[in-house]
Order: structure tokens, then sequence, then C-alpha cells
DNA sequence: CCTAATCTCTTCCTCAGAGAAGAGAAATCT
DNA sequence: AGATTTCTCTTCTCTGAGGAAGAGATTAGG
């Protein structure tokens, strides 16, 4: 097990899979784009409001709400009242058997395969390099974000 | 360094911060959900013909000649004749300074940093990985592709 | 208190993107 | 050579997502 001649060619490759891939899961499920990424956002910063996920996928508050609508008629996520302001609404992922997660899942076995198939020491370098490149990658995001917002 | 409580969880983490980027990155030089998906087969599957790439994108032909037109003209991907059909098209990615590898350059560098923080041997390991999980994530593609046509 | 600010949701409008059907050009088959 | 098939592209139509503006409800401030 060497690095490869071109290492960048083979992240890029391994780029394109992963979002290829997600797409692919969305498309099968009848997930738009938006949803997806929308979905992506809550995964990774939780339950927020309404305001502020139309804030972080960019959308006006027309399209947010109707965005949410989407996702809580398929079952992906679900209205909450917030205790304190009850103007607000809080919207959080429910984790029912969402068709998404049952399309990824055979992706989800290989790559399990994959990973069981390293030694401990492998491994712990593999999960070590996703929790730095996620960090990387929630930076990278916010700084194209905040370009966006000027 | 030791493999994480949930694993499940770090590896997740980590796949919507990379979708999650990949889209923003998109959105940021103003490019459609299609489009970036489209360019994600041309980069992993190479130059193929416009009914090839209807046929991956699941798109009509009138849809993909438009998707076509859109990706040439923004500079990404460029029509060249078929030396051995006159009637096909082969359409092929382009180098240039398209937009979206700029928006994307920041994070790959990151990336790269990061990468470069392992040793050599480790750096074999994560390289290694790419590349099978790059394979696994092109057949669960495909599959769901298959599932798809049905 | 009463006004102003905040938050979500509704309504109307616009437009990009997808489907359907067919035209035109070129290859293949008989 | 003539007919059929295979490609790509064009045109028309329509669905669906997004923007703008405003209503209704609730909180915060003078």
């Amino acid at each position: 097990m060497s690095t490869p001649d071109d290492p960048g060619a083979v992240y890029r490759r391994y780029l394109s899979a992963v979002m290829l891939h997600g797409h692919a899961g969305a498309k099968a499920v009848g997930l738009g784009a938006t949803d997806l990424y929308a979905l992506n956002i809550l995964g990774l910063g939780g339950a927020m409001t309404p305001g502020e996920l139309g804030r972080r996928t960019g959308l006006t508050t027309g399209p947010t709400t109707r965005l949410i609508d989407r996702l809580e008629q398929a079952g992906y996520v679900r209205r909450a009242p917030d205790p304190d302001d009850r103007r607000k609404v809080i919207v959080e992922l429910v984790a029912g058997p969402g068709g998404l997660d049952e399309a990824l899942a055979p992706a989800r076995r290989k790559i399990g395969a994959i990973v069981q198939g390293y030694s401990p020491e492998q491994q712990a370098v593999l999960f070590d390099y996703f929790a730095r490149a996620a960090d990387a990658y929630v930076e990278a995001t916010a700084e194209l974000n905040d370009k966006r917002a000027d």
C-alpha cells in the first residue's frame, strides 16, 4: 500500500462518487436537491428555526415554509413549538424509517465492510481523518456562504 | 488516536459536510443541482455522448441538450464530434479556470493540509480507502439507478 | 399600555428546468 | 439503393421551486 502517483485525482474521484451517490439516492426517493441540502444542514447543525434554516439554505421565507412542508409531509422532519417564544417553530429531524436512509443503506454497508478490512490502528486513522475533514468542510462551507452574503 | 464510540455518527457527519460543501460551492457559482450532478457524472465516467449523459442523469433528450448548452456556455464542457460516427457528439470536461473548481479550492487546500499531517504509511491508508470507497459508491449508485429504471 | 420589532406563514407572480413529440442527419441493414 | 434505425437537437407545454409583499401572532421596548 503506497500513496498514488496523483493523489488529487484519486480524491476527486472519491468526492465525485460521494456526491453522485447522494444525489442518486435523493432522486430515487423523489427528493429535490434543495430538500437534500436542507436535510444535510439539519443533520449537521441540529434542530433550528425555519428562519435559521432559510438563512443557511439561502432561501427567503416563503420557499422555506414550503420546503419544510415538503420535508414534513415526507416524514423527514417535524415542527415543534418553541417553549420560550411562541412565535417560533423548531424544525427537527425525525429518525423514522425515512426512505432516504433506506436508499443509502447499501452503500453504508459496503463502506462499513471496507472499513472493517483495516486494522484497528488503520481504522483510527480513518476516523480521525473523517472528524478533521468534516470540520474543514464545515468551515469552508461557512466561508462560501459568507462570500455569498455580501 | 482511537476509533470513536459511535463511528457511524462521525461518518454521517463527514458525509453531510462533504455534500453540503459541494452544494454550497455549486450555488456560489450559480450552478443548478442537475448541472452539478452532470459534472460529477462526467468527472467520474469520462467523456460521453449526450445520449449516455441523459441516460445517467435520468433526463430525456430535450433537457439533456439544454443541460449541455448551459454547461458549455459556462465553460465547463465542450462538444466534440465523434470521429467514428458523425451523428454523435462527445461531451467532455474542459479543464479551464471553471468557477466551480475555484470555489472549491479553499476546501481542497484544507483537506490537503490535513492529509499532509499524517505519516506516509497513514496517508497510504487514506488513499487506499478513497480508492476503494469510490468504487463502492459507484457500484451503489449504479444499483440505485438500475432500481429506478424498472 | 401601545408602538415597534420579530417570526412564521400565505398569496401572487415569475421563471428555470423537465417531458413529449417530432424534424433532420447519418449510419446500418436487407 | 431504399428502408429502417439511431442520434442529436428543436419546439411547445407545463409543473414546480423561488422571490416579493403582506397578514397574523407574539414578544420586546418606551
